[in-house]
DNA sequence: AATGCCGGGCT
DNA sequence: AGCCCGGCATT
């Protein structure tokens, strides 16, 4: 799958190329996405920009101001230093705006492994090291590129394109200040508890709900408990910052048969919460609430809106060229998603969701 | 054969 | 509503 991932990687090569001191107003490097060599040459400053051959039309934005400030001057005269710095904040603010937060995957940019689960809005590793730019880069296999003269940004998406990013940050932000704050809350059925420490609510739920501490509930216990600020929660209506619903979104059924599955058993089994939380928390909700659901036609469930509110683009759009499903009676095929049974095994059927042990679609691991 | 889950039945 | 399972589709 072309879901590349280019994580914003500035090799030292990239980064200082062995020139002369006649670089200094001569070439200006930019570096993104692991691009092999993306050179603005210009002879007055400034002018024109040599893409990398073969990029795609359009899949860069015309004139992409993005440089690396400073990456390959060695030597210069306070004018420049001047002038970098100038280019250097100009390069962070527009950065910092940078509406590509999510764009369609790039062609052939870094053969690496690309997991196309961090497409997901709250999957993808908020870096807070001093590398600007990593983050924006990691968040969606992204150009960086956040000119104010492009012409023709995202015009597929519906929104003014710096608005995802908006949102996208703003929900970071309200995560990382959240776990900053430290309220934990069980999510247990008719529990509620809320703790203020981490370990104390997975102790919790390990000793209340999962009936002791072995090993494997370590993990698990994620699944049961959320964050929480002092603000009250954002509401989960709100349209998807960063994924397009797909061409599945006329269906009521769930088809989006992306990856956010990859997602749900990353968070679950890879890392801590700082990921894993908020699609955790809408397992969780969903799991819950599937309960209320059960007997009813499954007409738009909060999983399914999970579903498509996260629907990893990439693949959504790539099967979109597929014959149009009108009717909605098409058979989920089988996501790639391991579910409670595979998970958990037979054995111990007792720990899958619910909608497993009934043999319903699964809630947990929704596809 | 294993898995996922729809449809439907039972309590 | 909660639970279970036959049976089918998919892998």
């Amino acid at each position: 799958m072309a879901a590349v991932q280019p994580r914003g990687r500035l090799s030292p090569a990239d980064t200082r190329p062995a020139r002369g001191p006649e670089d200094d107003e001569g070439l200006i490097y930019m570096q993104c996405c692991g691009q092999e060599d993306v050179e603005l040459r210009d002879s007055q400053r400034g002018a024109s920009v040599y893409l990398p051959a073969g990029s795609s039309e359009g899949a860069w934005p015309s004139a992409a101001p993005l440089t690396c400030a400073g990456s390959s001057n060695s030597f210069r005269s306070p004018e420049s230093v001047e002038m970098d710095e100038i280019m250097a904040a100009m390069v962070l603010t527009s950065l910092s705006c940078s509406p590509r937060v999510h764009s369609p995957p790039q062609k052939d940019l870094l053969p690496a492994s690309s997991s196309s689960g961090d497409m997901e809005c709250g999957g993808g590793e908020l870096s807070d090291s001093g590398s600007s730019g990593y983050w924006s880069w990691d968040h969606g296999s992204a150009s960086p590129a956040p000119s104010p003269s492009v012409t023709e940004m995202d015009g597929s998406l519906g929104q003014p394109p710096d608005e995802g990013l908006h949102m996208e940050l703003d929900y970071e932000a309200r995560r990382y200040k959240g776990s900053g704050k430290g309220a934990y809350r069980c999510l247990w059925p008719s529990c509620g508890k809320v703790l203020n420490s981490r370990v104390g609510m997975k102790r919790h739920i390990q000793l209340h709900h999962l009936g002791g501490g072995s090993e494997h509930s370590q993990r698990e216990e994620d699944f049961y408990y959320a964050e929480i600020s002092s603000e009250e929660e954002p509401a989960p209506p709100s349209p998807a910052p960063t994924l397009s619903i797909g061409p599945w979104a006329s269906c009521s059924s769930p088809l989006g048969a992306s990856t956010p599955g990859t997602l749900a058993s990353a968070s679950a089994f890879s890392t801590p919460l700082s990921q894993s939380a908020p699609s955790s928390v809408w397992q969780i909700h969903t799991e819950h609430l599937y309960q209320v659901l059960a007997s009813r036609s499954r007409s738009v469930s909060v999983g399914e809106q999970w579903l498509q509110r996260n629907s990893a683009p990439t693949r959504s759009q790539t099967i979109s060229a597929s014959p149009s499903r009108n009717h909605c009676t098409f058979r989920k095929g089988r996501g790639e998603a391991k579910k409670c049974r595979k998970v958990y095994g037979v054995e111990r059927r007792d720990q899958w969701c619910t909608a497993c042990r009934w043999k319903k679609a699964c809630q947990r691991f929704p596809d």
